[in-house]
DNA sequence: AGCACGCCGACT
DNA sequence: GTCGGCGTGCTC
């Protein structure tokens, strides 16, 4: 025994985030073996209460905490897949957004990244069914007889095995009786797509092998010629390295080299077979490797980009549609790449069409990742792996993008910035990805320009105040003009009997003329369906959904109720439910309508919908877009889907059918939303220098101030009305708004709690932040009744911290209420 | 979020 | 008396 204490290494720990909704890291040990080269942002495994899971390494510290402390189970890459600036981001949405760190770990890390725990069980190696002395009760006797036939059973079989549903006490006493062992199988979901390769064995890899190899296969013409034909494709003289590489099996008997002398040259060591990782997504190269070429509004509004980085400071580019701003993107990520940084190009998703990507890997082929929802999670993982070990450089993606193992981010550019599809609005965490942008550019010290026809007020308000650098681009591309935009007052048409259903004369005459010259027509409803109600004329019923608050859409072609928001459906009634009477009439248009209605009037024509019903697969969106492109379609009938960044050379009209329907919102942002929605779609008529476009607006109130601002393209006059309101009564960019979901089965006691909680945030907050318990436009969805709380924090002065601590803590009082206990609620901060 | 533990009613 | 219902609280 030594005298001296024994010098006790220190105990290294490592702080985890697991993909759970838990608020917090988890401490555990890590294995001696493993401090060497444990890193922040590993993935590892964990156990985590009874299961594993997995979780990435965000601290390593020698802090032993107060409880006790598991150790690491497993490391599952040699090098960190998140980056210490994603650490902090993810760390930053946790607490801005006030979700759980778990949350937003689930939102970022794609599913093939997590790790499935199945447990297996097994009988005891010792363990003898005849001499254990031990007695079993019979579900106990069912397993151990059953593991006897077979030697493992998935944890998920066990129900059916032994017959009881909640099978962990037969288990829990059989471990303690020594009968059977657990195990945990770990399996990695995600599989890389493999390709089949082939090369010469090491051995004959040099020349005078090869002589001989060539002697010894001198009656034996089909394998003389694969290897023939290998050699011409690997050229192993000149290169000797490149035999490591091989040459894909596919490619070898594509040159009509029969695949069973293949084998044979396998069986007999000259070759062998090997699998390389391909990536899945389609390889594109490099075809335009020119630089694209500015026109001198653009080489203008470049230089002031450029000057706004050189201050450090973030651009809102505020260009008119068809200004030509992705020409400008392309020259300015070419210009990051080459210095060696990454570059982020954020997209809405329905503007990320194979349109623009395409054109954006023409220039930058496959250093190029695409990170959108439509693709699966394989394909997500590859983006992810690329972006860690840099074989890719660029991202082209949609709002989770951002959240990309990115650690030397140069350039990121968040297009169509106005777009409400950067705001998740669930599950949580529930971010805003144009804010998120901003933060994720400081992290990495990385350039940020937003840009935008439309920008919101927000936006437009901090580029004011010099948060942004504005650079405005206020001519089209090319020789095209803005459209002409024209008002027509349908109640008077109404009154004159002059409407063709929902179409006025002025746009029936517009489309008639458009048509005759060979032009193609958008219209634009922001609603689906046929119609959005159906009323009895006797009794005034409404046919409501029963889950949700809503009345029910006709869709004609399937003669059947839709319920948009829970998805119920029901056959088109022949009578009232509530009083019996025949006489049902729809009332309002949907797409489906409109549609009807103009073929009516165009029997000739080729009409398309484009909404979400006839969207719904992943290839139909891209299959409208083409054939309106070639123009197999002449009128394509939409919702905002039509409105988003769709390039179609030979449109020169849209119209807008129901402008009243987006004004009419009770929301402090509906004439900013109408504004852009309506310039937004206008945008798409004329993009091309030979024909001016047209935009028709029909309108039952032409008095509407924001509809002549939509005329007159004003968009600073519109700004500068709303921007006043806006500081007068206390909305954003002023305050900040931080929305309280209640949710509930029952109305009264979702009403009851959201009340209460009120209650606790103005005696905790003021009268004046929270601002009481409101029911939302659709009061309840899917059976669950739903209350909002707007509380209206200022912008200066306040420790917002604080009061999003108060806040959590008000929840966290009412659901402690007995009343209470099954009140769902949760926060959105800058509601959208 | 999942999952175990625990306290109560329904049935062998 | 046991089985299984669901409510409560923890997971490093």
């Amino acid at each position: 025994m030594s005298l001296f204490p024994i010098e006790e290494t220190p105990i290294t720990y490592a702080d985890v985030m697991v993909p759970l909704a838990v608020p917090n890291l988890f401490t555990y040990k890590v294995p001696e073996d493993f401090v060497p080269f444990l890193e922040i942002g590993f993935r590892v495994i964990v156990p985590f209460g009874s299961k594993i899971t997995t979780g990435i390494v965000a601290k390593i510290h020698d802090q032993a905490p107060a409880y006790k402390t598991k150790y690491i189970d497993n490391i599952l890459d040699g090098r960190p897949v998140v980056s210490p600036q994603q650490i902090k981001l993810m760390h930053w949405m946790a607490d801005y957004y006030m979700c759980t760190i778990g949350e937003v770990l689930i939102a970022t890390l794609p599913a093939g990244m997590k790790i499935s725990s199945d447990s297996k069980i097994q009988l005891h190696p010792d363990y003898d069914p005849e001499w254990s002395g031990v007695e079993l009760n019979e579900k106990e006797r069912l397993l151990v007889e059953h593991l006897l036939e077979q030697p493992h059973v998935d944890f998920k079989e066990l129900p059916e095995i032994i017959g009881i549903k909640s099978p962990s006490k037969v288990i829990k006493s059989l471990v303690e009786k020594q009968a059977i062992i657990l195990f945990e199988q770990v399996k990695d979901k995600y599989s890389p797509k493999k390709e089949k390769y082939v090369r010469l064995k090491e051995h004959w890899a040099e020349e005078t092998a090869l002589q001989q190899l060539f002697g010894l296969l001198e009656k034996k013409e089909k394998q003389q010629e694969v290897i023939m034909r290998y050699l011409q494709a690997v050229n192993i003289f000149d290169q000797p390295e490149l035999n490591e590489i091989g040459l894909s099996k596919k490619s070898l008997t594509a040159q009509e080299v029969s695949p069973s002398a293949i084998k044979t040259l396998v069986k007999n060591q000259i070759l062998e077979e090997f699998n390389v990782e391909i990536s899945r997504i389609g390889h594109t190269s490099k075809t335009i490797p020119d630089q694209v070429e500015l026109t001198p509004a653009q080489q203008k509004a470049k230089a002031e980009i450029n000057q706004g980085f050189e201050n450090n400071q973030p651009v809102l580019l505020h260009g008119i549609t068809g200004s030509g701003k992705t020409e400008l993107y392309i020259s300015m990520i070419q210009e990051a790449l080459d210095s060696g940084v990454q570059v982020l190009l954020a997209l809405p998703e329905i503007a990320l069409t194979t349109q623009i990507v395409d054109r954006l890997s023409k220039y930058f082929g496959d250093q190029m990742g695409v990170y959108h929802s439509k693709y699966s999670d394989n394909e997500r993982v590859e983006v992810w792996k690329g972006v860690v070990n840099g074989t890719i450089q660029f991202v082209v993606g949609v709002r989770s993008s951002l959240l990309l193992p990115f650690d030397h981010l140069g350039l990121i550019i968040v297009d169509e910035c106005h777009e409400t599809s950067f705001k998740q609005y669930d599950p949580a965490p529930r971010y805003y990805g144009a804010d998120l942008a901003l933060v994720l550019g400081h992290l990495h010290q990385a350039r940020l320009v937003m840009g935008s026809a439309t920008p919101s007020f927000e936006q437009f308000y901090l580029a004011e105040k010099g948060k942004y650098k504005l650079v405005q681009l206020t001519e089209r591309f090319g020789q095209a003009q803005l459209p002409e935009i024209q008002l027509v007052d349908i109640s008077r048409e109404r009154k004159a009997k002059t409407m063709q259903g929902p179409y006025s004369s002025v746009l029936v005459k517009a489309l008639e003329e458009a048509l005759k010259k060979g032009e193609q027509a958008i219209i634009f409803q922001n609603r689906r369906g046929y119609a959005p109600v159906l009323i009895c004329e006797d009794c005034g019923t409404v046919h409501q959904c029963p889950n949700c608050a809503v009345s029910l859409t006709k869709h004609q072609f399937q003669n059947e109720l839709k319920c948009h928001y829970c998805g119920y459906k029901a056959a088109v009634p022949h009578e009232c439910f509530a009083c019996g009477s025949k006489d049902l009439v729809d009332q309002g248009f949907g797409t489906q309508k409109l549609e009807e209605s103009l073929q009516q009037i165009f029997p000739e024509i080729s009409i398309q919908r484009m909404d979400l019903d006839t969207t719904r697969n992943k290839y139909s969106y891209q299959t409208i877009i083409d054939d309106f492109e070639k123009q197999k379609i002449q009128v394509l009938i939409g919702t905002q889907m039509v409105t988003k960044g769709l390039d179609f050379e030979g449109v020169s009209l849209v119209g807008i059918v129901d402008a009243d329907r987006m004004l009419g919102f009770p929301d402090f942002r509906s004439n900013e939303r109408a504004y852009q929605m309506m310039t937004q779609v206008g945008g798409r008529a004329g993009r091309r220098a030979e024909r001016k476009g047209k935009v028709i607006i029909q309108s039952r109130d032409l008095a509407q101030a924001t509809l002549h601002t939509v005329v007159e393209q004003n968009y600073t006059g519109l700004y500068k009305n709303e921007i006043a309101e806006r500081e007068e009564f206390h909305y954003p960019p002023f305050r900040r708004l931080i929305k309280i979901v209640v949710k509930h089965r029952e109305e009264r006691v979702c009403q009851q709690a959201a009340v209460y909680l009120n209650a606790v945030l103005q005696e905790w907050l003021g009268t004046h932040r929270a601002l009481g318990a409101q029911s939302p436009a659709v009061s309840k969805i899917r059976n669950e009744y739903i209350r909002e709380i707007i509380v209206k924090l200022e912008r200066e002065n306040i420790d917002l911290k604080k009061a999003k601590r108060l806040m959590q803590q008000a929840i966290i009082e009412t659901e402690k209420q007995a009343a209470f206990k099954k009140v769902r609620i949760y926060c959105d901060v800058d509601p959208y």
